[in-house]
DNA sequence: TTAGTCACG
DNA sequence: ACGTACGTGACTAAT
């Protein structure tokens, strides 16, 4: 989203970042560190591969704005420093080394990274030039593996220090050198050169004078030039001498080491900002063999990305006219081109960098055998966001999400998307693990790879006519396409976080972390990583000689369920116990949401998945908001972080009671369960009734819970093993609740029959919606693929069908919220919950809307419940 | 990249 | 007589 993800300009909440590498040191420490790598033509990519990892971590991590890498031009002394190396730790040749600069370049150059190499300069010169002539409002970050560069730091300019290999930086500003250097200044260091010399860089010094004297010196005196002067008063006879006979060599010394300023590049730092990755990065990856390497640039870089593969390929190889629409006169063309198209027009949304991007084309637009290409930065867009907010201007799309995002920046609300490709051929079949435009090209087009265009024209009236005939154009045109821009608002709206909260808690969670951590090293004996299963495994099983309770593939299992049995018999387990519930709150929600902040928003902006679970519910990546914890009351805490925005009073949290066990009893009929829900029964209370045979005021909380467990179970297809483990009892008790429980829910046992005779004939399950699980495995000779297939069968239709009510459910309160110009909004979906952001004002009438369309989105057999709360943050929504 | 672990419904 | 609850995503270590 491109204006979430602009940046500060004017009034900048923090200086831009500059990003100077040293090319060349970097390659030499790279080639020396990392596995020789090479190609099938035998081509040494190991030093590069490891420089493209290391920017990646950076730009991640710096977030620069401008960037450039340096490179030696002249290599002699380089080579004869690489020579000894090479010889000592028989690695690749020096020639193979040498090698490694043009490739850099030319990988660097190919995504639009600028190098520079200069005459009689070397890399440390380009390096200092930038540092000292960069605008003063722009902050420097060197990073490089020579300890030279060091004398550049100043106010704003930090440098980076690989230490052995590359992945090891210490990060250097004024206060860690004076740290390290003994209170001195960056640019003393030059003066210790000056004395003490440096044979690699074939740097004389004065000869005798190690680093110990020539700090003492130059803490005394300053300067070479101050020591010098003072020779008679400096203490030793020897050193005296010394000192005399080498001032030639001192002040040399001095100057060789002095890392020049003032070479001629080009500093305008707006040539060195960073771009989107050029797609011609693509094939040279591909070539190198560097995998996913594209793709993980396009995500720090901006850049085109997978599903438009098809797109970028077919313009180049059908010889077809991209027109980057950006005069009056082409706007005007497209206009009419998209005015008079008689099939509806195809339109791509995606953000290239930080700009969104739409790319057109209509039968007739490629009969002209052209594409047009709309961008924000054009000042075309405006004439437009009429045509994309008519209803009926038709659109074909693939991932319609996108394209209403792109619009909803702009404040567009776009209408008339008559089929999004993603998404039909996922109600099709939601077994497959990708909708991009080209694999549902291979699978329903088999032999046609036209323009994408083409294909999506085709996919869309091929896939319409498979889901006419399997009954799915409802679910498609009246669940997933308008639940698409429902999406796209929740995910531009995003949720907001409390900062400080988020800092305050993770800062109290380390401390607690630190001390778990050295207890346990205590108590082991021994210091090893608590995090690794394996080195834990170790501890455990083997110097402790603990009880092996259950193995796993690769050795022994260390899950909570393994600990906690072990729990009493060794204080360690306790503290691991503790420690690993801690770690996983603090990696997974504290340090790892922060990151996901928007800068510009503030806002967390999850993504909806809408093509990605095979049952039809929903999923939410980077961050997953739908595993926020809440299940104990301390880790409920972190929902406290999230908060109303501003403009908002309070969260609202809208969720469905008992919906599964609801449909369950539904679909199978089941008179006693619809008859409990019916009365508005504790639902739980009443099974364990069912199943102990006790009257229902003589439920003791132990009996409802193992009965809520057996509710749980019989949505997932149950085994008697399986609510053994859960309940922690033995099988045969396990055995004795379900056969109880089937023999008074006998609708239900019906229903688990029937379900799995019926996949086994037609090859898939349904909701009560149409939507389709494919179950080829419950056809299987293997008892285990098979089985599993059939609790599947038995779970699918339930979770389906709850999936897709909710969908139904968010369908309704959009467009009543909408209707009645509510300012409060959907925010999130848990699945069966809503959370939304609403203003106190708005807090009634929205709770009824929403309770009303929840509750309404379907009718059963029995009623549907859904309960609100309110509070100030997540936490108190409970 | 895979396996193990653990957060949610 | 098989070996097991359904559906997700993120983080870490180790390959």
């Amino acid at each position: 989203m491109f204006i979430l993800c602009e940046r500060h300009r004017g009034g900048a909440v923090m200086a831009d970042k500059f990003l100077v590498i040293d090319g060349s040191s970097l390659i030499h420490r790279a080639f020396f560190a990392l596995p020789p790598l090479t190609t099938r033509q035998g081509i040494h990519t190991g030093a590069v591969y490891g420089l493209c990892n290391m920017l990646l971590k950076l730009l991640d991590e710096v977030k620069p704005r401008y960037m450039a890498v340096a490179f030696d031009k002249s290599r002699k002394t380089f080579r004869s420093k690489l020579y000894a190396e090479y010889k000592a730790q028989r690695k690749p040749t020096p020639s193979e080394l040498s090698e490694q600069f043009p490739l850099a370049m030319k990988v660097l150059e190919c995504m639009g990274i600028r190098t520079l190499e200069l005459d009689d300069y070397e890399a440390d010169d380009i390096i200092g030039t930038f540092a000292v002539q960069a605008p003063p409002e722009v902050d420097v970050i060197i990073v490089t593996g020579d300890r030279d560069e060091l004398q550049l730091i100043d106010k704003r300019t930090k440098v980076f220090y690989t230490k052995r290999g590359i992945s090891d930086i210490q990060v250097f500003d004024e206060a860690e050198f004076a740290a390290n250097y003994e209170g001195l200044q960056p640019k003393q260091l030059i003066e210790l050169k000056g004395l003490m010399g440096d044979t690699s860089d074939n740097i004389p010094g004065v000869p005798g004078v190690g680093p110990k004297t020539a700090m003492k010196l130059i803490k005394e005196y300053g300067n070479v030039e101050t020591v010098l002067e003072n020779i008679e008063k400096v203490s030793g006879k020897s050193l005296k001498t010394k000192l005399t006979d080498n001032k030639e060599s001192a002040l040399l010394s001095k100057q060789l080491a002095t890392i020049c300023t003032e070479a001629p590049v080009d500093t305008a730092v707006q040539t060195y900002e960073l771009q989107p990755i050029k797609e011609e990065a693509r094939t040279l990856m591909q070539d190198l063999e560097f995998r996913n390497m594209y793709e993980r640039f396009a995500v720090v870089l901006g850049g085109a990305q997978d599903s438009f593969d098809l797109f970028g390929e077919a313009v180049e190889q059908e010889g077809l006219q991209q027109i980057a629409v950006n005069t009056p006169q082409l706007a005007e063309e497209l206009f009419a081109a998209l005015g008079k198209a008689k099939q509806p027009v195809t339109v791509h949304a995606q953000v290239a960098g930080q700009l969104p991007e739409l790319y057109f084309s209509s039968a007739e637009i490629l009969a002209d055998n052209k594409i047009y290409l709309l961008d924000a930065q054009s000042g075309c867009w405006d004439k437009f966001d009429s045509w994309l907010s008519d209803a009926g201007s038709k659109k074909i799309t693939i991932d319609s999400k996108e394209l209403y995002k792109c619009c909803l920046c702009r404040k567009v609300k776009v209408q008339g998307i008559v089929d999004d490709v993603a998404l039909a051929g996922y109600v099709a079949d939601p077994g497959h693990s990708s909708y991009s435009l080209e694999d549902l090209s291979r699978r329903n087009l088999p032999g046609v790879l036209a323009t994408p265009c083409e294909n999506l024209l085709q996919l869309a009236s091929k896939l319409r006519s498979l889901l006419a005939e399997q009954q799915q154009l409802k679910l498609y045109e009246e669940f997933e396409l308008p639940l698409a821009p429902v999406l796209a608002q929740m995910e531009f709206a995003g949720i907001t976080p409390d900062k400080e909260l988020l800092l305050q808690l993770n800062e109290d969670m380390g401390h607690r972390i630190a001390k778990l951590e050295a207890l346990a090293q205590e108590q082991a004996g021994e210091e090893f990583n608590l995090k690794s299963p394996k080195q834990l495994g170790v501890i455990l099983f083997e110097r402790l000689q603990l009880p092996v309770i259950k193995k796993t593939k690769t050795g022994y299992s260390t899950d909570a369920k393994v600990l906690e049995a072990l729990e009493g018999k060794h204080p360690l387990i306790a503290t691991i116990l503790e420690h690993r519930k801690l770690a996983k709150l603090q990696s997974t929600y504290l340090e790892g949401l922060q990151p996901l902040i928007n800068p510009k928003t503030g806002r967390i902006h999850t993504h909806f998945q809408q093509t990605v679970t095979v049952t039809g519910r929903l999923s939410s990546t980077d961050p997953n908001l739908q595993n926020i914890p809440a299940r104990t009351e301390e880790s409920r805490q972190i929902r406290r972080i999230f908060v109303p925005g501003a403009g908002y009073d309070l969260l609202m949290s809208c969720d469905y009671s008992q919906v599964e066990l609801r449909i369950l009893a539904c679909i199978a009929q089941d008179e006693l369960l619809l008859e409990a829900f019916r009365h508005g029964q504790d639902i739980h209370a009443r099974t364990a009734a069912e199943v102990f045979g006790v009257p229902l005021d003589e439920v003791t909380p132990q009996m409802r819970s193992r009965a809520k467990a057996v509710n749980f179970g019989i949505v997932y297809g149950i085994s008697d093993f399986g609510l053994a483990k859960q309940l922690d009892v033995g099988r045969k008790e396990a055995a004795g609740y379900i056969a109880s429980y089937f023999e008074r829910y006998t609708g239900v046992k019906k229903y688990m029959e029937d379900i799995v005779a019926e996949a086994r004939e037609q090859g898939y399950v349904s909701t009560l919606m149409g939507r389709r699980r494919y179950l080829p495995e419950i056809r299987s000779s293997n008892f285990n693929l098979r089985s599993f297939a059939e609790r599947t069968a038995i779970n699918t239709p339930i979770q389906g069908t709850a999936a897709d009510i909710m969908k139904k459910a968010m369908i309704a309160v959009q467009r009543e919220l909408d209707k009645a110009q509510c300012k409060s909004r959907i925010l999130l979906q848990v699945h069966d919950e809503l959370v939304l952001e609403v203003t106190e004002d708005e807090k009634e009438q929205v709770a009824q809307l929403v309770r009303t369309a929840m509750e309404g989105a379907a009718s059963l057999d029995i009623p549907l419940l859904a309960d609100v709360n309110c509070g100030r943050d997540w936490a108190e929504t409970k």
